[in-house]
DNA sequence: AGCACGCCGACT
DNA sequence: GTCGGCGTGCTC
């Protein structure tokens, strides 16, 4: 038998199968969708096997090596997705796959040194650094500069160079402890023992009173108050049994989740789910955009449509987009369906996340919620995949794969025969566009639960706060309602589009403003560590005194970051309880969590934070938000810009007042004429959609045209620019003249890292030559050599712009 | 990606 | 004359 495999090397070169040989030891053993490990050159490399064959169009085959997975881990849907996605994406079939599994099974490689004699008859010089395998890592080799007496060694023939490779995920192992004998001899033990042997009848004692299982070792210790050597002793000597079993790391174990069950829905609730029902009864695909206000009961038509999901015995998938942002979805989910669900974001570790995969992997749970990446979830019979905040960015990845999870759910509900919703107040253009073009159907929540009233919105022009004198940071209006907050101990939410101190340093004089060195940006002060900051490459530098250029002293600090608003606050309310939220604060695991814990328990007055306490905040004692600059977003080089910030707008307005009591908005603004600013006044979507839609079109953008980036970065400014010319010329004269392309410009960042960034981008209606094109385009240029640091990536559907 | 094989400059 | 630079091509 012979076993196609994608080998684990991203590369140009090896993007495509290679045969190997099924040694007669692992006959029957290798399936498709395992990884193996092979000989691949003169090293050793994980592969995965994608089909088995019986015979090879290669004659010179090399046996596999080794089987990794007992189970395939990428079963046959998977394994053909990964290819759709590959196609999709321009990605390469291994990097495709790499991204369906957690990071923990990505292969670890290391290069070694093995003796190949007694370790005595080697140069004491090198046996001194051999472990007790008589190894040596590479690495150690070139740090300790053996290199060269290494070499000669494995030359002579008295050691080796080996290959292994080994997975990063360790699976969690607790130690366990049982009685050796039964019941009555161990009752025989305890007389027996001598009197001062008191701990060691006491543990007996212990295991005797819990037989049902085995005993953590760590519980009988707290039990009985036993040493760690008294046990070993009665291991040695035969009366108990250590063994190890394994365990998951369970993120949740210590929290109880309130069990909940189905509300009754409303009349609007009961007309949306209907036909979602329908389709999961039916088996069949199609996907809807459920379009509903904030507060309208999304989740619990989520729920319900689950429910009816798991009692015909099939899975969900949930995607939210960024859940350890909203520990209340998750309570929710387990509140409902209980050890069923699986939870997946990247606030886990490394090893939880490959403990939740195994649990999807194994049926253990038929529900997960999770991020981006939880699309790829090994279900078998999938029955409902939900896109909540369908809108939000964070389902585009950044990197290669450069997939929308939106996409990839809708291929894969196709594969499934199972609906896909797409959930949000706000839809993304694209979305609401097929929406109305009945690709998808929509479904409408147009009414907040309970009767709840809006909150009420108040747009505040700073210009003319600027003309009656006012210059600081908040509007006489916010800081009035602010410090009212305050007396009746209600709480406020304050959001500011950027972290650090101040945006940017720039001296009154000459106008001269710090930039970075490497990047054309320029640069933040950081007032808590005293630094100027690059937000893109982290490069520090000092804070000038004195303007490098007219060495005038006159320099000032422009633009304002959330540390500064802090600092601001406890100058004029000294008293208000401040918690500030932004990347800075919240980087060490789970303190995202525990500032919002800490702020939902009434132990701050005021949380201030960026984008990321947008999303699913919901504490009934907010009674006030506030926008600080409603335009940083309105004026950045994207065309999503005004959407991003009509969508920003609505969902922080959504914070305010989500339960008995009455919300109410602040948002201060440059620019209150903007029809994204005024409209997410008074939440009117569809107007803004119309609007949105006629600059698009004028603009030419999507949803009118789709769109596909090539961008190219090298050290050399010169060369950017002639191989971007050269992609730009062959794009033009291959596709048809209805494509348009722009370009070459420089990136709106033009420069990171000391790398120009120059790109191309094409939009277009219907090209079916453009996917070829790209990818010869792709072929031709991508590095060969190792050292050509040109690099290029190409991006099918862009969302950053940047 | 690694690694080997192969062709041109400064050294024992 | 060789050691070693990294350009090119291969890995089942």
């Amino acid at each position: 038998m012979i076993a196609s495999v994608i080998v684990d090397v991203p590369a140009k070169q090896t993007d495509r199968a290679f045969d190997y040989r099924i040694p007669p030891s692992l006959e029957g053993l290798v399936r498709p969708g395992m990884r193996v490990v092979v000989p691949f050159g003169p090293r050793k490399i994980q592969g995965f096997v994608i089909a088995l064959l019986e015979k090879s169009s290669y004659d010179k085959l090399r046996d596999i090596e080794d089987v990794l997975d007992i189970v395939p881990v990428l079963n046959e849907e998977l394994l053909s997705l990964a290819e759709w996605l590959s196609e999709e994406t321009l990605c390469y079939q291994i990097s495709a796959m790499q991204v369906m599994l957690p990071a923990a099974m990505k292969a670890k490689y290391e290069k070694n040194f093995e003796a190949l004699v007694p370790v005595e008859q080697l140069p004491q010089s090198i046996s001194k650094h051999l472990d007790k395998e008589g190894r040596l890592s590479w690495k150690e080799g070139i740090e300790k500069k053996l290199l060269n007496e290494l070499q000669q060694l494995v030359t002579a023939g008295q050691m080796e160079l080996k290959y292994a490779v080994s997975s990063k995920g360790k699976k969690k192992k607790e130690r366990v402890l049982s009685l050796a004998a039964s019941s009555e001899e161990a009752l025989v033990l305890l007389d027996t023992l001598p009197q001062q042997a008191d701990k060691q009848k006491r543990v007996i004692q212990f295991l005797l009173d819990h037989q049902s299982d085995e005993q953590n070792a760590a519980t009988v210790k707290d039990e009985t108050g036993a040493s760690s050597s008294t046990i070993r002793t009665m291991i040695d000597r035969g009366y108990v049994i250590e063994s190890f079993k394994e365990v998951y790391r369970d993120p949740y174990q210590d929290r109880m989740f309130q069990k909940t069950s189905a509300f009754s829905l409303t009349e609007e609730q009961q007309t949306a789910i209907g036909p979602i029902l329908q389709k999961v009864h039916d088996y069949e695909h199609e996907t809807f955009l459920l379009h509903g206000v904030t507060g309208s009961g999304k989740t619990e038509v989520y729920l319900q449509t689950i429910d009816q999901v798991l009692s015909q015995g099939r899975q969900a998938i949930m995607l939210v987009p960024e859940i350890s942002l909203t520990p209340q979805m998750v309570e929710r989910f387990k509140g409902r369906f209980g050890d069923r669900v699986a939870v997946m974001h990247s606030g886990l570790s490394t090893g939880e996340k490959y403990d939740e995969w195994r649990k999807i992997h194994r049926k253990e749970v038929n529900v997960v919620v999770g991020a981006r990446s939880a699309i790829f979830a090994p279900f078998e019979k999938l029955g409902v995949v939900i896109i909540d905040e369908e809108h939000e960015m964070s389902y585009k990845q950044e990197d290669s794969p450069r997939y929308h999870a939106r996409d990839v759910a809708i291929e894969r509900a196709r594969r499934h025969g199972c609906p896909v919703i797409l959930g949000s107040a706000t839809p993304s253009l694209e979305t609401f566009a097929r929406a109305q073009k009945n690709r998808y159907q929509l479904l409408s929540l147009t009414r907040r639960m309970n009767n709840q009233e809006l909150p009420s919105v108040t747009i505040v022009d700073m210009r003319e706060e600027l003309r009656e004198g006012n210059r600081s940071m908040f509007s006489r209006q916010l800081f009035e309602q602010l410090t009212l907050r305050l007396e009746k101990k209600e709480q406020t939410v304050l959001f500011l589009n950027r972290r650090g101190h101040s945006s940017f340093v720039m001296c009154r004089d000459c106008g001269y403003v710090m930039q970075c060195p490497h990047c054309d940006i320029s640069m933040t002060y950081h007032r808590h560590s005293e630094q100027m900051k690059c937000h893109y490459c982290g490069h520090e530098d000092r804070v000038p005194v004195q303007c490098p250029e007219c060495q005038s002293e006159h320099i000032r600090y422009f633009g304002t970051g959330t540390q500064k608003v802090e600092e601001e606050l406890t100058k004029l309310i000294p008293e208000a309880r401040v918690i500030r939220m932004d990347v800075d604060t919240t980087t060490r695991k789970g303190s995202h969590e525990k500032l919002l814990t800490a702020f939902g328990q009434g132990e701050a007055d005021i949380l201030l934070g960026t984008q990321m306490i947008a999303k699913g905040l919901d504490f009934p004692n907010i009674t006030l938000v506030g926008v600080l600059s409603a335009d940083t977003m309105l004026h950045l080089p994207d065309f999503r810009s005004a959407e991003k910030t009509f969508q920003l707008l609505t969902q922080v307005s959504g914070r305010a007042g989500r339960h008995d009591k009455k919300g109410e908005v602040i948002i201060q603004t440059y620019s209150p004429e903007h029809y994204s600013i005024d409209l997410a006044k008074t939440q009117q979507f569809e107007l803004f959609y119309k609007q949105e839609m006629m600059m698009r079109r004028i603009g030419q953008y999507p949803p009118y045209y789709f769109l596909a980036m090539v961008t190219l970065s090298h050290e050399n400014l010169l060369k950017v620019v002639s191989v971007c010319e050269e992609i730009t010329s062959l794009l033009k004269q291959k596709l048809s003249n209805n494509a348009i392309i722009l370009g070459p410009v420089a990136s709106p960042i033009a420069r990171i890292q000391n790398r120009y960034r120059y790109q191309c981008l094409v939009k277009y209606k219907m090209e079916p030559e453009l996917k070829p094109l790209l990818k010869s385009i792709l072929d031709t240029y991508q590095p060969k050599s190792t050292n050509d640091s040109l690099l290029i990536h190409i991006d099918v559907q862009p969302y950053m712009m940047l």
